[in-house]
DNA sequence: AGATTAAAGGATCTTTTTATCCTTTTTTAA
DNA sequence: TTAAAAAAGGATAAAAAGATCCTTTAATCT
């Protein structure tokens, strides 16, 4: 479904936003053993986050990251077309280059229901709530 | 979604179910250009098709593919399965390896509910059915 | 100022996916 | 019974994704 980049790239910032929730700023060290990945990996991805402006970045001793205030209101959509581009919303399911109302390849109309709960589903999750889930133990971010 | 073997597979498969549906045998070379794939890539993929049973291939001179009678009631999910396993079905949005309703990552309960919807769809569209509605050009295999 | 800490950035390596090429096998028809 | 046609199979190549390593930049504290 998701890229690695992504999977990490969401897991990494759900994380974030669940400490800021807590006003705490975690280092890239903490964040990549508390979703449990690939630390080198991680810090391109938490770059590029920062490049989009979805969270940032501190330098130095006790540097870190933190998501601002009005950025915990980010929706899961947003990180995702950052990360992986929008062909999750966009693309033909079987590959074709072309392909709409006007010439559907066969899979289109099932297609573009189950997407569009999809995009929904993604427009209308934050992160702020997602954090709260996670502050709730209702939810976990690794294993 | 798809990896690009099971995007060719898809349209392969749909091609060669509306050509039989027409009564008409097709070889690889008609495939890949009707669906617009490479060659011999197309090749391996049917390979795997015909392994598994889901076409049937015909060697020399007039050969090719064909679906016999009582697989064009495959369904899509079957096709799927085979190239490209069933991690779309069981697999965690996030990444994690063991996910599930008694400890779930931040989205799942929002993503079995999407996944059932296109699992659903999927186990319940079968090749007849998209063939029927190629042939009656309401959808189409390239571009 | 100097030492230290942590993110940013560049270069490189590995693995997987995608793709091609060439030989072999099977079948058909002249 | 030989030539041709078409799928099967093996080997290899190219591109993309995933991952790591090392140097540079920025910030902090002593």
């Amino acid at each position: 479904m998701f890229s690695k980049s992504c999977e990490y790239g969401l897991r990494a910032i759900i994380f974030i936003a669940q400490q800021t929730s807590k006003n705490n700023k975690v280092s890239l060290n903490t964040i990549s053993k508390e979703i449990d990945s690939p630390q080198a990996f991680t810090a391109k991805v938490l770059q590029q986050l920062t490049k989009n402006n979805l969270v940032k970045s501190i330098k130095g001793p006790y540097g870190g990251f933190i998501i601002e205030e009005e950025k915990m209101n980010t929706k899961l959509s947003e990180v995702i077309r950052v990360l992986d581009g929008d062909a999750i919303y966009t693309g033909c399911g079987l590959g074709l280059k072309q392909c709409d109302a006007n010439s559907p390849c066969p899979l289109h109309h099932r297609f573009v229901e189950i997407r569009n709960d999809l995009r929904n589903m993604l427009e209308s999750t934050s992160l702020q709530i997602l954090a709260n889930d996670l502050n709730g133990d209702l939810t976990i971010l690794k294993r």
